[in-house]
Parts: C-alpha cells; structure tokens; sequence
DNA sequence: TGCTGAAATATTGTCTGAGTTATCTTATGA
DNA sequence: TCATAAGATAACTCAGACAATATTTCAGCA
C-alpha cells in the first residue's frame, strides 16, 4: 500500500503505510542522498520535520502565500502524532518561514518575511544544489562584513587575541586545508580575528555566514584543487591585524574572501556586478 | 495563596494558583508596563513563554551553562500545559538560545551560539532598558551594512525604485516624523533603496536591524524633540542615487545613520571606538 | 437594497496522561 | 585500567479530547 508523503503539489516522496518504515523515512527523508556530512547529533523527529518543510519552502517547490496542509492532514502525511508536526511548524514560525493562525490555517510567508541568515535556513538553502546567484549575494555581504571586521580587529585587538591567530595561523601552515585539523585552524583562525572586533552583532552574522559559505564550498562543489596556496592572504590579513593598520587589514581580508569566491564558483562566471 | 512563578534566581513574577488568573498573567506578563506599543497580534501562550524565557536569558538573569527546570516542573509554574511550555521552549531552541537533550536537560547556550540578529532576539534584547554598550555595537553594523547598501543601490537601482523612493521622501516631507505617516514614509525610504541593492541577504539583515533600531529609538527614549532635520539628510542619500554617485550615497547614508545614532543616545556619551 | 450583528464552522491552540527514546551515571567484568 | 552493560532521568512522542479564534454565512433590520 503506498502514497503520497506531503506535497499538494507533485508527488515528493513515496512512502508505504507501514508505520516503522513511515517514521524511519521521515528521520531521514527519503531520496537518499549522502547525509549532510555531520551533524553533530541526529535530529528529532520535529526538527527533521521541520528541516524537510523548511527546505520544501526555501527552495521554492512550495510557494509565498500557499497554505501548509492542515495538522491533522499533515501530521498523517508525515506519518507523526500532531505534536511533532506542530512542533515543527513552531520552529518554521521562528524562523519567519510560515505564519499559523486559528482558522486561516499556516501561510508560508513572503521571502522578505524570512530571516535568511538564521544558520538553518542558511543550510537549507545551500542544502541541495546552491543557487548561484544566492550565493553571490552571501558573498557580497560576507565581503563587506568580514572586510570591516578585519579593520575593526586590527584597531582593537588585544595581545591575547594576535596571539591566537598566530597559532591558528600557524597550524593552518604545518596541516594544510586538505586535513580537518588544517580547516579547523582555519576556523580558529577567522574566529580569533572577529572576536577582536569586540561586536557580538558582528561576530554572530559573520561565523553564521563564513560557516555556510565554508560547508558549501567544500563539500558541495570542489572538484578541483585549490587554485592558490590561501596561506600567505592570511598571513597578510594577520600582518595588518598585527601592525594594526585597518586599511591594510580590510583590503588584505577582502583579497582573500575574492580568493574563496573565486574558489568556490570553480570556472563559472565570477562577475561581480550584475546588471539588474 | 500565593505561589512563585518561573525563575530560579529571585522571585520575579509572583502570581495566585487560580488557575484563569495564573493564565492571565502567563499571558500578558506580570508587571504592566505598557504594552511594547504595537503587536500585530496578541500572543499566544507558548509565544508569550518563548518571550518571557527569552527575556529572561537575553538580559543574563539566567545564565549560560545553566539548566531550566525540567518541563513538569516549569509547565507547572507557568500554569500551562506541557504542550505549551514545549512549543515555547523550541521556539527559543530554533534562535539558538537554548539546546535541549533527554537526560540532560534544557541548557541555556553561551552567546556565542545566540542568533543575536533574529528580530525577536533583537526585540527581547531592547526590551527593557537597552544596554547602551550593545545599542552601539548594533548601529555599527547597521552603519557598515547600510552604508554599502546605499552604494549598491546608487549603482544597480531601477528607475522605478528612483521612483518610490521619491514618492516616499515627499511623504516624509509633508508629514513629518512626528506621525505615523511620516514615519511609514521613511520605512518605506529604507526599503526601496534596501530593494533597490538586489542582494536579499542584505535586504533581509539591514530590515532587521533598524526596525529593532527603530522602535528603541522611538518608543524608549526619546525625551527631547529632533536635534536636526532629518528630511535634508534623507534627500542627499536619495540624489547620490539618483546621479548614481556610489561613493557620495554611501557617504551621505553613514551621515544619516550617524545622526540617527546621536538621536537615539540623547546627551550620552556618543564616542564611536571603544578602547577594547 | 444594504448594513449590522449573531451563529455556524474550520483551523490552530491547549490540555492530559501515558508510553518511548536518548544519554548520563554507575556498576560490573575483563 | 579500560571496556561493557544495567539503571535512571530527562526530553521526546503519542493519542484524543476540548478551547479559542477568525472567517463565513445568514438572519434581522433600517
């Protein structure tokens, strides 16, 4: 016995009604696709639900203005009591993705609506094939951040904080990019220099961003070396922070962010400017 | 009979156990300020919950590492349902706030983890008396972002954004800010020029960010009238765009920006660098 | 006809109480 | 000393009932 899981729209997944095998597809979605690479721990059932909802609708294949299927509709399409389901509706709902109301039933929002750089929604939007021109547009704003965040930190660094990111730096140099050890310096690294800014706002946006940027970078596309060895940009980044000239720092972090993009969009058009 | 309500550390909400009343007071919380002027609609109970707990740990008195109570316990000092209390407690799970695991407990997440730029976030965090150190932190970004946005749009806008934006500073100049209207019109300023930039990561940052900005501003401070004008600053911004001039609109949006800041500070100290 | 207000209805919201699962702790054995 | 298994405790999931809310419909009236 088979039907149709979710979706008013076009069959998605296709599930049988046997509830162990219903609950086991809807923990990890059907259409078995490599998992997500890590995830620190598994999710629940509501937050794989709600991962599931979440990239239906910031992928588009559910649109701006539909309303979800209701509760009890959805709850059985997901094989799931209502709790769970509704559960996950919450997290959506905090995430500014859907809008539920008593007898209006759970508006998908308008995409202004949307708090596109939540982490999650960040993952889910890069979750299956990037859409190019999205990600462009993180970079421009990873760009202009991180940028000024360089030249923040190279004004207001404390002696503990250069320290660090000469360590980071310096493991970056012995284990190479190609090692987890060599990425997480990278991390390190980078995380060391957006502290020195001393601005939590900053701080927040930017991990959030450089860490979506990074997973889609090397784990989605990257079928080629790198091009250039990143080392010496960081360590003109870390020269600036170090001689504390901002100026020198920004540009020097602009430089390498160019670098990553370059990178990432592999042979595919790197123009910066589009026309609109 | 009297019991307390939530709240490990002091007594904040003291409430009777008659159960419509102890409702009530989940509700709309204890200590009857003024409503934080508009929401669109009331809360709902795990919504209003989610805030207060959200409150709660935004302005430290709960503190990372800590654990709320377990779900029996703090549904029952809500008064409300486990149902409830849940929905609330993934709300604040999904802003990163909080990490919840069996055996372990619901543990308030170090700051770092904070999706700090989430507009509920960044309400709870103004809510009471704003924490002048981070206010600023805030306009520093939104000056950085802001700015560069109006660079952007200098370069990519529409003639039919030009148009809108237009429409909307002739409204801000027929009714001033001191108006609703008025006050429409300057967001809908924003807007069109945030729209005008074509990058949705940015539209959706800086949106967020100065609404937040914008309601501290207004709502909480605010003693003294304008110091200056703002319709003058509003029009340089809008004829660097109009002539396309990046530089002079990034410029001339820093200034607003700036000025907005020493608005909202009063007669505080308005130093911009810290000495970290 | 056109307006006002009340009732029907559909949907989410809340409650209860039970059983399940994950994970930490402790005890046991090699 | 380390690995492995048992126990305990928290969140997690379930089912089914009832409540609240907003839309829609329709009756009553000017």
């Amino acid at each position: 016995m088979w039907g149709v899981l979710y979706c008013s729209r076009g069959p998605t997944y296709i599930v049988s009604h046997k509830p162990s095998l219903l609950k086991h597809l809807a923990r990890r979605r059907y259409a078995p696709q490599p998992e997500p690479i890590t995830r620190d721990r598994p999710l629940r059932l509501h937050g794989s639900i709600a991962r599931q909802l979440g990239i239906a609708i910031v992928s588009g294949r559910v649109k701006p203005g539909n309303l979800l299927n209701g509760e009890i509709a959805s709850s059985e399409q997901f094989a799931v009591s209502r709790t769970a389901y509704r559960e996950a509706v919450r997290i959506l709902a905090a995430k500014g993705l859907v809008d539920a109301r008593p007898k209006v039933g759970t508006r998908i929002n308008v995409r202004s609506k949307w708090n596109l750089l939540d982490p999650d929604v960040l993952d889910w939007t890069f979750e299956s094939e990037p859409d190019w021109k999205l990600l462009d547009s993180l970079f421009e704003l990873r760009d202009l951040v991180e940028s000024a965040a360089a030249g923040m930190a190279a004004e207001r660094r404390s002696a503990a904080q250069l320290k660090q990111m000469r360590a980071a730096l310096e493991d970056m140099a012995t284990h190479t990019l190609a090692t987890t050890a060599g990425r997480q310096a990278d991390l390190d690294f980078h995380n060391a220099l957006l502290s020195a800014t001393g601005n939590p706002y900053i701080i927040s946006l930017t991990s959030g961003v450089s860490a979506a940027i990074r997973t889609t970078t090397i784990f989605k596309q990257r079928k080629h070396p790198l091009r250039r060895d990143p080392i010496p940009d960081h360590r003109r980044v870390f020269e600036a922070v170090a001689a504390r000239k901002a100026g020198r720092a920004q540009r020097a972090m602009s430089e390498l962010i160019e670098l990553a993009r370059i990178d990432t969009q592999g042979f595919k058009r790197v123009r910066r400017n589009r026309t609109s």
